[in-house]
RNA sequence: GCCCUAGUAGCUCAGCGGUUAGAGCGGGUGGCUGUUAACCACCAGGUCGGGGGUUCGAAUCCCUCCUAGGGCGCCA
C-alpha cells in the first residue's frame, strides 16, 4: 500500500512546489462555490494540513462526502499559503476518500469539547489536539526513559505481571483466579486454591521492584518499566487502577547515589519534552492555563534542595501554618505539607530524605539513628511526590527481623531473603509513575486524561 | 471509604413553584464566500438522569438510587 508522507515532514523541511502524498482524518471540511477547504491531520505532529480542493476538478460524490471525522488520502502539490493562518497548504490533485464520518452522529464538533466529554468517546478521543498532544509527550517520555537508562548501562528487566503474593504491601491487590466464581471449589468451608490455575492464590503485580532487586545483584544496573495494578478504592484525579511504573534498581548505589541519579533522570526526560514539543506545550498550556514551558524549565534548571525529613519537620514546625493535618515528628508527609515545602518554602523540588521507619516499607535500609531510614521522596511543586525510592536493606538479619516484626511471612519473602544471605550487595532504588508525570509535563488536571483507555475504582468502559 | 457540587436538545449551558421549556454551537435545506471553530436565512431536535413523595400545580421543593466532577484519605 502507498505510504503517506507524514504532515510533520511538511512543516519540518521545505517541500515548496513539490508533489506529496498525505493520509489523515479531518478536522474541518468547508464547502465552498469554487473551492472547498478540509482541515487535515495525522496526528504526527500538532499541526494540522490545509487541503486546498477546486470543486471543478472533483464528482459530487467526494465533495459531498468530506466531513468532520473523515479519513482521507491527498495527492497534490504543497504550496505557500495565501491565507493567514498557516504557512503552507496543499492544493489537492487526487483524493481517496477512506472512511467517511456522518455528521449527523459523528459525536466530535470542530469546538472544544469538555474533557469529561470526552472521557466518554475514548475511543474517538485521540483524534482531538488535547488528547493526541498528551499521548505524543507520553511516547516522548517513555523512549526518553528508556533511552536515559540504555545510554547508561542499565538492562531492561521485565518482572511478572501475575505475581503469588503481596511482596510489598504497596497496596491493594487484584486477585487473578480461573475458577467459575459461581462456582469455587471448597475444603472445609475454605477455598480451595489447590485446584486453581496456579494451586495457590495469584494477584497481579504492585510493583515490579522486589522482583527485578534480583537482577540487579547480577546484572549491576537494571530497570523495569511496565504496568501496575492497584486495587484501592481510590476516587481521585491523580489515581489509576492500572497504570505505568519505571523502577531502577543499582547495585552498589547508596541513598545518595540514588538522589543523584533521580535528579538527573528527570531533568533529562523532561529536557526531551521541551525539545521536541513546543506545539503541544503552547496547546496544552492555553486551554490547562498553565504556562509549561515555564514549569518544565524550573524543574531543570535549578539543583533540588535536599532535605533530611527531620529537618523538612522542623521547618514545617516553625512555618506557624494552619495545617489540616499537625505537624510532629513521626508523621507521614501530606500533600499540603510538601506543597508548602516545594512551592512556598523552596519554590523549587526538593528530595526529602531519611523518613521515619513506621510510615516505611518494610525492605528500606535502617539508619543508624535506630529511628529512620534510608528513603527519599522527590517533591514537584504543584503535584507533590513523583518519585519514591530508597537504599535497600541488604543485610540478612537485620531483614529478616524487620520481616518479622511486622508479622509478614517468612517463606513468601524466603527468595527475597536468599539474595541477601548469597552475594548480598549495597543496592538502591525508586519508582516513578508514568501518568503522574506525564499530568505534570501536560498540565491534565485529570490522570484519566493522561492514559487512552483508563482503568479506576468502578470504571472500565472500552 | 468520607465530604461537597452537578445531571435540562448531539455538545456547552440558561430557566430554580405558575401558560405550549429556551439560547449558542452542532445537524438538515437554501444562499453567499480563498475559507480559517466562516457568514446569513429557515427547519428538525427534549418522558428536564431513574423511582417515590409534597402541592390545585414540580425541570424547579423533599427523600432515595444511579452517573459525572471536585476536595480529603490510601498511594505512584
Amino acid at each position: 500500500m502507498r505510504k503517506p508522507l507524514p504532515i510533520k515532514a511538511l512543516f519540518d523541511s521545505d517541500y515548496i512546489d513539490q508533489q506529496v502524498y498525505v493520509a489523515g482524518w479531518l478536522r474541518s471540511a468547508r464547502r465552498g462555490k469554487r473551492f472547498s477547504f478540509a482541515v487535515l491531520n495525522d496526528g504526527s505532529c500538532f499541526q494540522s494540513l490545509q487541503i486546498v480542493i477546486d470543486n471543478s476538478r472533483f464528482p459530487a460524490h467526494v465533495l459531498d462526502n468530506l466531513h468532520t471525522g473523515g479519513c482521507i488520502a491527498v495527492e497534490g502539490t504543497v504550496v505557500r499559503s495565501p491565507g493567514r493562518e498557516q504557512a503552507i497548504e496543499l492544493q489537492a490533485q487526487n483524493i481517496t476518500i477512506f472512511g467517511t464520518a456522518d455528521p449527523a452522529t459523528y459525536p466530535l464538533q470542530k469546538k472544544q469539547h469538555s474533557l469529561e466529554f470526552l472521557r466518554t468517546i475514548a475511543h474517538l478521543r485521540p483524534r482531538t489536539r488535547f488528547f493526541s498532544a498528551v499521548l505524543r509527550i507520553r511516547n516522548t517520555l517513555s523512549y526518553a526513559i528508556h533511552q536515559f537508562f540504555q545510554e547508561r548501562g542499565f538492562f531492561y528487566i521485565h518482572t511478572p505481571i501475575i505475581t503469588a503474593s503481596d511482596c510489598e504491601g504497596a497496596g491493594e491487590l487484584f486477585q487473578v483466579t480461573t475458577f467459575d466464581l459461581n462456582d469455587v471449589p471448597k475444603q472445609d468451608g475454605m477455598v480451595d486454591y489447590q485446584q486453581d490455575f496456579f494451586g495457590k492464590p495469584a494477584y497481579l503485580t504492585v510493583s515490579g521492584q522486589l522482583n527485578v532487586e534480583t537482577t540487579a545483584l547480577a546484572l549491576t544496573k537494571v530497570y523495569t518499566f511496565g504496568p501496575t495494578f492497584r486495587a484501592e478504592h481510590s476516587n481521585t484525579p491523580r489515581h489509576l487502577a492500572e497504570f505505568w511504573m519505571v523502577e531502577p534498581e543499582m547495585a552498589f548505589y547508596d541513598l545518595e547515589d540514588t538522589m543523584d541519579l533521580a535528579e538527573e533522570f528527570l531533568k533529562n526526560i523532561i529536557q526531551k519534552v521541551l525539545d521536541n514539543h513546543q506545539d503541544d506545550l503552547a496547546f496544552l498550556s492555553q486551554f490547562n492555563q498553565v504556562d509549561l514551558t515555564e514549569r518544565l524549565k524550573r524543574v531543570i534548571q535549578e539543583p533540588y534542595e535536599r532535605l533530611p525529613y527531620t529537618e523538612a519537620i522542623a521547618i514545617l514546625e516553625a512555618s506557624k501554618k494552619n495545617f489540616q493535618f499537625p505537624v510532629k515528628w513521626g508523621i507521614d508527609l501530606k500533600t499540603e505539607h510538601e506543597r508548602y515545602l516545594t512551592e512556598e518554602y523552596f519554590k523549587k523540588p526538593v528530595i526529602v530524605y531519611n523518613y521515619p521507619a513506621e510510615v516505611k516499607a518494610f525492605y528500606m535500609r535502617q539508619n543508624d539513628d535506630g529511628k529512620t531510614v534510608a528513603a527519599m521522596d522527590v517533591l514537584f511543586p504543584e503535584v507533590g511526590e513523583i518519585i519514591g525510592g530508597s537504599q535497600r536493606e541488604e543485610r540478612y538479619e537485620r531483614l529478616l527481623q524487620r520481616i518479622q516484626t511486622l508479622g509478614l511471612k517468612i517463606e513468601d519473602y524466603h527468595w527475597y531473603l536468599a539474595i541477601r544471605q548469597y552475594g548480598s550487595a549495597p543496592h538502591s532504588g525508586f519508582g516513578l509513575g508514568l501518568e503522574r508525570l506525564v499530568q505534570f509535563c501536560t498540565g491534565m488536571a485529570n490522570i484519566r486524561d493522561t492514559i487512552p483507555f483508563p482503568r479506576a475504582y468502578g470504571l472500565l468502559n472500552f
